[in-house]
DNA sequence: CTGAAAGCGCTAACAA
DNA sequence: TTGTTAGCGCTTTCAG
C-alpha cells in the first residue's frame, strides 16, 4: 500500500473514518479505549494526515505568502527569517516569493498565492503601489511600502531616523553632506528627513541616485566618480546613505583614496542589520527594529485573519493605517561626536 | 457569491464542468466557440482555479520544501534566493523553513512538509545526518551536508578550497596560521584541507572553535582573547576562517589592535558571497559557486521528481552520490602575494 | 459516545 | 467534440 489514508486507519482500528478524524483533531467525546485503538493503528500503519485534503475541506491553507525583493539582501534576509520563525510558532507555513522589484513578477506571485488559498500575505516589495492591487482575497499587511491604501503598513520612522542622523552630521561641523539613495522621489521619507534637516540648518541638499537594479560594480563606479569629481575646493565631508550597502561603498572609497575617516569624511548608513554590524562594526547607522517590525506585522496579520474567520462584522479600525516604529541612531567610528 | 468555482463558470458558459476543466488545462479537443464561451465566463466571474483542489486530485502539490539554518545568514540568503528563483521558473512554489540548526525543529519541519505533500525537498541544514531521517516520502537533495546516505549531496570542493587557501598563506611565508571554525570534527573537510596543508609543510595546525549558536559578541570575545594571548614571541601571523563572518572578526581585531594587515597579519575567509564582497571588498576568500550549486541542486531534484513520476524503474544511478563543484580563491588586500 | 452520508473544488475515466 | 459519474483524502452535519 502506498501512503495509508484515514480510511485505512479506520479499518485497522475497527472504527469509522469519522472517529479517526475526531481522534486526530481531538474533537467531541471519545472513549479512552477508542483513542488507544486509533493511535495504535496510526502508529502501526505509519499514517500521516494529508494537509492538502484537510485544507480543501477547511477552506484554510494555514499558509502565509511572503513577498520581498530578495532574501539575498541582509535586511530582507533578516526580516524574512524573523517573520518565518514567528509565523511557524503561530502554526503557519510560509511560501517565499522573491519579487526582485519587478512588478510583473510580483503580480504573478500574487496570483499564485491566491490560487494556493493562502490565509494571508506580508509584502515588503516596493515594486508597485499595493493600493492598486487587483481584488485581494486574503488579509494583506505591508512592510514599509509606499501607498498601501486600505492595507496596514508597518514601517520604521524613516523620517525621524534620517533627520536625526543628518542633524548629527551637521552637529559635527560637516557642511557638505551627500545623500545616497536608490530612488529619488517626493514620497521618500528618508530623503525628506535628510533634506529638511539640511534646509533647516541653511545648507543645501545633494543627492546621488544609484538605482536598485544597477550592478554593484556600476554603483561603485558612479559613487567614486562623484566623490572624486568633488575633491576640489568643496569636498564632500559626509555621506548619509539610505542603506548600509551604499554606506559601505562610501567607506571603501575613502579607504582607497586614503581619506581619513572620520576626520575628513564621515559616513552613516541605514538598516543596521546584524550581518552588516558584524562585518563592519564601526559603521554608524540608523538601526531599524527588524524584530519589532516582524512582530507587529505578524500580529496585525493574524488578527486580521481571526477577524475574517469570526465573520462578525470586522472592526473597521483594525484595517489600514500605519504603524510607525522608532529607530535608533547607532554611532560608531565612522562619525565624529557632535560638537559640545 | 464568494469565490466562484469551476461549476459556476460551467453554468454561466452553458457547458459542463469537465469542459471548463479541459479549457483550463488545454486538454483534448475543444471547439473554438466553446473555448471563447468559457473564457468569457471566466473573465466575467473573475474566476481563479483553486490550486488546493487541483493538488488533491493530481496528488502533486508543485511545492518544494527548503530547509536551511537561516536566511539571515548571507550564504544561505543568497542560496535560498537562487533556489527559489530557479524553482519558480520551473513552475514550483517554495515553502521556506529556517531550522536554526536545531534537530528537533528540523524534524518538525520535515513532518510538516510531508504532510503538505511536497514534491521534493532541498536541505542545507547541518543539524543532523540526513541518512538517519525517517522514511522520506519525496525526493530529497542535500546541499553540503555530512552523511547524506542515499540522497544526492551537492557541495563545493571544501577540501581543495581550504588546502589551496592555506597553501597560499604558507607561500607568503606565514608560519603560525590559525584556523577558525564553527565545529571541530574529523568529517569536516575544510578543517582537513587546512590541517593537511600545514602538516605537508611541516607546520602544526592550530584550531579555534567558535560554535554556531554562540552570540556574535561571545564569538568576538573568544577570538580576541585568543589572539591577544598569543601576541608574545610567536604571534598568529595569519587566520584562515571557515566562513567570512569569522574572517571579519579577525580583521576587526587587527584593526582595533593596530596590527598591520597584511604585513603583520593576513586573513582569508570562506564563502565569498556578494554581500560580504560588497561590504568588505578587500577580504580574501574561498568563493563558493552559489549559483552553480543552486542550479545543480534544482536540476537533481527536478530529475528525481520526473523519474518518480514516470514510475518506470527509476535509474538507480541517478540517486545518491556527491556532486562536488570547484571553488575559486579570491585574493585581496588582506593577504600578501605568494613569494616568488 | 459512534457512524453514515454528503461534500470541499477539481480532474479523469468512460460514454455518447 | 462534449457530458456523466466517480473519486482525490478529509471533515462535518445529522442520526443513532
Amino acid at each position: 500500500m502506498a501512503q495509508p489514508k484515514l480510511g485505512d486507519v479506520a479499518a485497522r482500528a475497527g472504527v469509522s473514518p469519522t472517529t479517526v478524524s475526531r481522534v486526530l483533531n481531538n474533537r467531541g467525546y471519545l472513549s479512552q479505549k477508542t483513542r488507544d485503538k486509533v493511535f495504535a493503528a496510526i502508529r502501526e500503519l505509519g499514517y500521516r494526515p494529508n494537509a492538502i485534503a484537510r485544507s480543501l475541506q477547511e477552506r484554510r491553507s494555514h499558509i502565509i505568502g511572503l513577498i520581498f525583493p530578495t532574501v539575498a539582501h541582509p535586511f530582507y534576509g533578516e526580516m524574512v527569517y524573523r517573520l518565518e520563525s514567528r509565523l511557524a510558532n503561530a502554526g503557519y507555513r510560509v511560501i517565499l516569493c522573491n519579487s526582485d522589484e519587478q512588478p510583473e513578477l510580483e503580480h504573478r506571485y500574487l496570483d499564485m498565492l491566491f490560487a494556493h488559498q493562502v490565509d494571508g500575505i506580508i509584502t515588503g516589495s516596493h515594486s508597485q503601489a499595493v493600493a492598486q492591487l487587483p481584488q485581494v482575497q486574503a488579509p494583506l499587511v505591508a512592510i514599509d511600502r509606499p501607498e498601501t491604501g486600505p492595507y496596514p503598513n508597518i514601517r520604521s520612522d524613516n523620517y525621524a531616523g534620517t533627520r536625526q542622523a543628518t542633524e548629527h552630521l551637521i552637529g559635527t561641523g560637516a557642511r557638505r553632506i551627500l545623500h545616497i539613495t536608490s530612488t529619488l522621489s517626493e514620497q521618500n521619507l528618508r530623503q525628506r528627513g535628510y533634506a529638511d534637516a539640511l534646509t533647516a540648518a541653511g545648507l543645501s541638499p545633494d543627492f546621488l541616485e544609484l538605482g536598485f537594479h544597477e550592478s554593484s560594480e556600476h554603483q561603485r563606479n558612479m559613487l567614486y566618480e562623484y566623490l572624486d569629481a568633488h575633491r576640489g575646493a568643496q569636498p564632500v565631508e559626509a555621506v548619509f546613505a539610505s542603506n548600509d550597502t551604499y554606506a559601505s561603498l562610501a567607506l571603501a572609497w575613502a579607504q582607497s583614496r586614503r581619506v581619513q575617516v572620520p576626520e575628513e569624511f564621515q559616513v552613516i548608513g541605514f538598516d543596521g542589520t546584524d550581518t552588516v554590524h558584524t562585518l563592519l562594526p564601526e559603521l554608524a547607522s540608523v538601526v531599524q527594529p527588524i524584530e519589532a517590525l516582524a512582530e507587529r506585522a505578524v500580529r496585525r496579520l493574524t488578527e486580521a485573519i481571526a477577524a475574517e474567520t469570526e465573520e462578525d462584522a470586522e472592526p473597521a479600525d483594525a484595517r489600514g493605517g500605519e504603524d510607525i516604529l522608532p529607530v535608533t541612531l547607532r554611532l560608531g567610528g565612522t562619525v565624529r561626536p557632535a560638537r559640545g
